[in-house]
DNA sequence: TAATCTGGATAGTAGAGATATCCAATTCTA
DNA sequence: TAGAATTGGATATCTCTACTATCCAGATTA
């Protein structure tokens, strides 16, 4: 297909497309004549991704480049492609300087006897999370994530199950992407709800 | 204290400091002359606050001012100002075209019993989700989030029973504005931790 | 009193994420 | 096959957000 078309079935501008090719998010078409280029069903598909990533999840355009390199030159076994989806968020972080909650994601992740790679990213978004609310005077103990811990155990239970059973490896890391990434959103939503819902029970006049 | 000491017991230059002033997001001083205003600690709580919302948990400027407008204006029971603190995000979303993934919230939201505002916003993230994944041909059952709904309901308890015995009306609602708002990295944070795990448990070599 | 600091106003900057315009080559349409 | 429309690619421009810099008259400090 010509550009126009993928335009047309993408719903995206054509200034746009060739923005994403510029960007690298997009690869470039096969070039059939000086100037022309022919796209396939592949590139409708990365680029709804693409627009999935980048609108609903909200990530940057560099970020979204990150994932979607990692995901197309991975085709190894399940736990390998789950890593890099997860890894590649937030991969352009500086290191973040050592503070003392540093230690005491440590200490969480030793008392939960997980097995979690030492320079995960998820680790220093955790702990600058702690430091905020220690600045802010509203300290937290690790702790008191114990039960959030255990909680998100049982939901990657449940994210693992549903990666089961598929076998090309392709369509399973884009599937792993999706549940981590874009239903991250979702999952937010839902707790929002449910706290509304438990709220009014506690203390409503419903 | 002046706007110096401000800036300096914040980490915040003084640009930045009236800037938030002008956007609205901090009030103002208390003028002790034509040039000279007063600010106290509470300017202080609310800055490291407008800090955190903005940096670690990436609001916008002016979504940041709609929370904590809602928040200052707010002391009423526990239920109210934690509807507000929720619903205060992502508020100036256009109401959304309805999809047909509408309707698969509203059945799932029924089944769960849930009581949740009609116009919640936390509807329309969700709805926009499944739209997302059907798009990308991947598109998932409102049944299939069941278990992690029921996920959200133990996880919003658990909110909840932090906000046990908090008498003061103001610090309830800054607490919970913490808890739903700057606590969300985290628990992303704890479920890519446990996904790695669970993946190196399933599948892995490690 | 002189140097410094203050709040407030206005203008400017940097980066992200597109958009718009131009061009020569190519392809459709009549 | 002529002429209009479209294409890929390059470059320039735009809009928005979140700051940042400069200026100034009045206030404070040394």
């Amino acid at each position: 297909m010509r550009m126009s078309e993928l335009s047309r079935r993408s719903g995206t501008s054509v200034t746009t497309i060739k923005y994403y090719i510029r960007e690298g998010l997009l690869p470039p078409g096969r070039q059939t004549a000086a100037t022309q280029a022919e796209y396939d069903e592949q590139h409708l598909r990365r680029l709804r991704l693409i627009r999935a990533l980048v609108g609903v999840r909200g990530l940057s355009v560099s970020a979204a480049r990150d994932v979607l390199n990692a995901l197309a030159e991975q085709t190894g076994d399940t736990h390998v492609v789950l890593g890099l989806a997860l890894g590649a968020i937030r991969l352009a972080e500086e290191p973040a300087a050592d503070s003392p909650e540093t230690a005491e994601v440590d200490d969480l992740v030793k008392e939960l006897g997980w097995n979690v790679h030492e320079a995960a990213p998820a680790r220093a978004a955790l702990a600058e999370t702690l430091t905020s609310l220690r600045t802010l005077g509203a300290p937290l103990h690790w702790r008191t994530l114990l039960p959030y811990a255990h909680l998100a155990e049982q939901t990657a239970s449940v994210d693992l199950d549903q990666l089961d059973g598929i076998e090309d490896p392709l369509e399973l890391a884009e599937r792993a992407l999706l549940l981590t990434v874009l239903l991250e959103p979702a999952l937010l939503a839902l707790r929002r709800m449910a706290q509304e819902n438990e709220s009014a029970r506690r203390h409503g006049e419903h």
